[in-house]
DNA sequence: CTGAAAGCGCTTACAG
DNA sequence: CTGAAAGCGCTTACAG
């Protein structure tokens, strides 16, 4: 393999001229840059970017922590992060967390250890952020709540919940179920206090047997509409925290004879590619996934290069996607 | 920031001993490597492993070349590489290629420039292999076929797909239609084979009108059967070959007012999450994914530190799995 | 087992 | 615009 050193040599020029030729052209003569040019095509030469990271004290990687990469929704993010990040010249490392403490703390030390620039976090994180003990860490938050400490990217969860409970009540649905994430989980608290604020303001008393928690997996959700199934009295709607709960509780209620959405509208949150696909396609809502990973590796990378942030925190606009899951009441409720 | 030679200072030894107590610590006293640590906490020192990886000429990162994200058998491979590797020590570079031969290149120079130690591909590939021309080139293939040059790991799709029909043809099927991924996909090569074979052993004709091409997405497998639903006379069954396809093609099934299994038996192939709790759950084939990525990265890394393979190839055994999605055609077919 | 020293391949003030 | 030179923070033969 050559070096810088061989490509100055059989350019002419000194190995200063050879890397200012390919880091700041700028401040090189044409000629130079044409001599060093035909030099590294002659010698096949390939720089050591492990020696110019080094050399700069930059990685030019961003981890990417994620508590489970088969989450389609964090797949969306997660890829329009690595194409944003690429085209700035940043790889993406992957951080699986796996919901483990120490597996975290591991890729926190890649950039303690100079191997990452900076994180991205996916997931919306009550516990404490060792990350955020110094303020100066390069960290970003996506899918927050407004309790999350640090830069956070996120729609408003209470507002999109509240959105959709609301568009249940104006269907004329007075018993509304609603089945949840874990209790911990900030997306759970913000969604569950927009059903909560619905409610209240319709007039409608909150009712915990309507509640059943799941863990935002597709069969948490058929535990979680199987037991909703036990009441004496049935919703006629179940609000679900994502649309992979949604998925599991129409597999559910369809197993229990119910019809959807006749019998029982069913609604989910995400807008996953499945979300148009199942049987019936759901209800739910968007989130700018596309746009919520670029706003993130911006924000990164202007705080990896010691920029400040002008926005401390990003709330984007979600959308709220009708499908045929959901419908008025039938008679009699 | 505090460096090694702080350390070596503090510790009253050379900073050659507190290189070795991190890195080869059997090569020091244990008095030494006492003093180390001591010193390491007091100073809150944290190694540049950038300098180190500088030095050793290695990156400690492998990239992990996927056409996309978003798929979830994908997913579950990069889960599991993404695990194995971590407990190697190394890290894993995320590079979704979205199927541009340019994004593809912009990784594979990744590693020409140091920044990964070799790459492992998940997607099978009939196009050049660029990274092939060199056989030193640290390269893994993963759900290739028998062709694919170089190491290889995978399940053998044609057996696997020609159970699939066979079994279709144990219940009594003579109409067996089938939803193809794109055409130069070597996965959909060998899958085509298989459909062939099991036909042609059966003394049944290959039929051409019965074949529909997908791209391995939901919406195209929607598009194959809305296709194969104008044939004056219907499949009973159609080989879908992959589950998300067959996710399509149930929605395309019911919407045309056929009920499944009773008119027409689907078949996925995969074993993705969702499958199993689709509309009814498939019939399909399941890939040992944790199994593959963890014999890819076990190989990669062998490669890498220069040892040499002991199978060129590893053919995986695959699952049937039999659900719902499939049964006897009704009388008269 | 330990230390002094060379050096990995670059980048970047500095002086011209 | 260019070159000589120092140096980034480690690792690793080498000699003891």
């Amino acid at each position: 393999m050559s070096n810088i050193r061989e490509v100055a040599k059989l350019a002419g020029v000194s190995v200063a001229t050879v890397s200012r030729a390919l880091s700041h052209p700028e401040k090189v003569s044409q000629a130079s840059i044409d001599k060093v040019m035909k030099a590294i095509e002659q010698t096949n030469y390939k720089p050591n970017m492990l020696a110019r990271n080094f050399r700069s004290t930059r990685s030019y990687s961003i981890v990417v922590l994620v508590p489970e990469i088969s989450n389609p929704f964090f797949a969306l993010l997660i890829r329009s992060i690595e194409i944003h990040a690429q085209a700035k010249g940043y790889s993406v490392l992957l951080g699986d967390t796996q919901d483990s403490q120490e597996r975290e703390k591991s890729y926190i030390d890649l950039v303690e250890t100079h191997l990452a620039d900076g994180i991205i976090q996916l997931r919306p994180h009550t516990a404490e952020y060792p990350v955020h003990a110094n303020p100066q860490f390069p960290y970003i938050n996506l899918c927050g709540t407004e309790d999350t400490p640090g830069k956070c990217i996120r729609i408003d969860n209470v507002k999109a919940c509240k959105a959709m409970v609301n568009y249940l009540l104006d269907l004329g649905h007075k018993r509304i179920g609603l089945i949840t994430g874990l209790k911990g989980n900030p997306h759970t608290i913000d969604r569950l206090r927009g059903y909560r604020e619905a409610l209240e303001e319709s007039g409608i008393k909150f009712d915990q047997k309507y509640i059943a928690e799941g863990e935002y997996t597709i069969w948490s959700g058929v535990n979680a509409a199987d037991q909703l199934c036990e009441l004496d009295e049935l919703p006629t709607a179940i609000v679900c925290m994502n649309d992979e709960m949604a998925i599991g509780a129409l597999q559910s209620f369809k197993a229990h004879g119910l019809r959807i959405p006749d019998d029982i509208s069913v609604t989910g949150f995400d807008n996953i590619d499945y979300s148009s696909y199942c049987d019936p396609p759901l209800t739910t809502i968007a989130q700018p996934a596309e746009e919520m990973g670029k706003i993130a590796v911006d924000s990164l990378i202007k705080l990896i290069e010691g920029g400040a942030l002008t926005h401390e925190e990003h709330v984007l606009d979600y959308e709220f996607i009708t499908r045929k899951s959901t419908a008025a009441p039938s008679n009699g409720d």
